[in-house]
DNA sequence: CTAATGTATATAGTTACTATATAGTCAAGG
DNA sequence: CCTTGACTATATAGTAACTATATACATTAG
């Protein structure tokens, strides 16, 4: 609708209509992406209002991730067909890029939530507590297993959590089984799990939990996690609880949040037994 | 969760975990963003599972489109604070993208229709047709202006569309009023106009326009465009119409879709007044 | 014991700008 | 007419975040 294509507005002028640098016109016009109309004796610039529909173009097509080469292709061989392929290619990609970016916001928020919840938490407290029923995606058995192996199985878990969109934001736990913990071995997880606050259906590895725990805090390295472990056991025996099933252990602060390892927190969830 | 910390991945295993380019890594423990946990003699680097947990913040935070700088600013400084602080920022950033993004999904989608619809046009044709209401965002009267005012005009309207999100993806299109029409001036708007499909409350500027039109399309550039309405007209005079108040064109292909001027398609949709 | 594969460093290339240095151009005021 | 300030141009270098390549040394599998 730009019939009025009298006046040509020089570099700066449509640098600025445009909103850019000028010289990323002048760049634009060295790599022939997108060339004034017109170049006077002394090689100064024009533009036509009517390119700034050129030029907001590759600003869409930029904004959805594609490079100027890209762009530069599709240009040469314009078609309606062609604009048609490259709009629906680009819905899928933009689509996805969304989504990603949803996954990313409740990651955050459950960063937020947990960061928020650790904050007000006192780590010398030893708590009962009756945990509600909660959604765990668990790895495969990694009981007695081998450096080499537990090492394999992080790393084969880490792989399925980012293949299956799986990550949360929730910390990776450890579940270690109350035979294990009887015998003083406490770095000898069952399973790691994570947290599935919306799991999804037709997952395998889900598993609900739901029961009463002794609540408590390690501060530290792995190597006093005994000392904890006494503490909370004293706690049990007194209340006069059995140790359950399982041991759950998870980070509530770690290397993203503290620079030293003697100030990392683990939280350790022990089921109990009431009353028998 | 990861006591186990003991067998180590060396640079190229622990690339493979963390799906990058080993030299990506090289490159952060030269900027000192993620340096292995260990160095032997002959520099080989080391690094631990637990590492992974950090990379894996620094790939959120790089997803949200923080500068490794930036990123490295935090970790000089990580506490349970900060690092909420960061979170509320990035969450905020983190919508703003998705946002966007769903703009350019909407935009792109009326890009399909559009281009889908014009596939399947005869521009040759010209039809008698009700155009249903539709809401227009107007720019301020430009009729009879220089080509100076003109020029301001057309880049006020743009910035506009940006500043407020009213790029719809629509064609910006030009409405002329009838007299200019009857006296043989095709290029004088009195208003360039945009779509709006979701038109938001308390916008200014909007009409909503409803009525019967004679819809045709003319092909090459403006200089012929007065050929195009003598056809259009010469149908409204067979079928005993009279010109209505406003006329509406738009581009159907532009330079976005063609490459030469001469195949440029402009719709002209001329507002009739049936049977007076 | 060799070949293949792995590690390291150093350096150059990539993309899409962005900044800077130098020189020529232009319009307004004195 | 001249100067001043704001513009234009080109050429070159710098930037971020990798990525690739060349060269040399190390480890491992057959």
């Amino acid at each position: 609708m730009f019939n009025k294509n009298v006046k040509y507005f020089t570099t700066g002028e449509f640098a600025k209509i445009c909103k850019v640098n000028k010289q990323t016109l002048i760049y634009y016009d060295q790599i022939g992406l997108l060339s004034p109309i017109m170049k006077d004796s002394k090689d100064y610039r024009y533009y036509s209002i009517a390119q700034y529909e050129f030029f907001s173009v590759i600003e869409l097509l930029k904004a959805v991730g594609m490079s100027l080469k890209d762009i530069q292709k599709y240009m040469a061989e314009k078609s309606p067909e062609n604009f048609l392929d490259l709009m629906y290619q680009q819905k899928e990609i933009v689509a996805k890029k969304r989504r990603e970016l949803e996954m990313i916001e409740s990651i955050i928020d459950v960063k937020i939530d947990l960061t928020e919840e650790a904050l007000h938490l006192d780590f010398d407290s030893v708590t009962i507590e009756h945990l509600p029923e909660a959604t765990l995606y668990l790895s495969k058995n990694i009981e007695d297993s081998t450096e080499e192996q537990f090492t394999k199985a992080v790393s084969d878990f880490i792989d399925e959590l980012d293949r299956s969109q799986l990550d949360t934001g929730y910390p990776i736990g450890g579940i270690t089984r109350r035979e294990q913990i009887l015998a003083g071995n406490y770095d000898n997880y069952s399973f790691l799990y994570i947290e599935q606050p919306h799991p999804r259906e037709g997952q395998p590895y889900f598993e609900a939990i739901e029961g009463d725990f002794i609540v408590g805090y390690h501060i530290g390295t792995s190597s006093t996690l005994g000392e904890t472990y006494e503490r909370l056991f004293k706690v049990m025996r007194e209340k006069g609880f059995a140790l359950g099933r399982y041991v759950y252990e998870e980070y509530i602060y770690d290397a993203v949040i503290k620079n030293r390892e003697e100030d990392y927190v683990t939280k350790i969830m022990i089921e109990i037994e009431k009353g028998c």
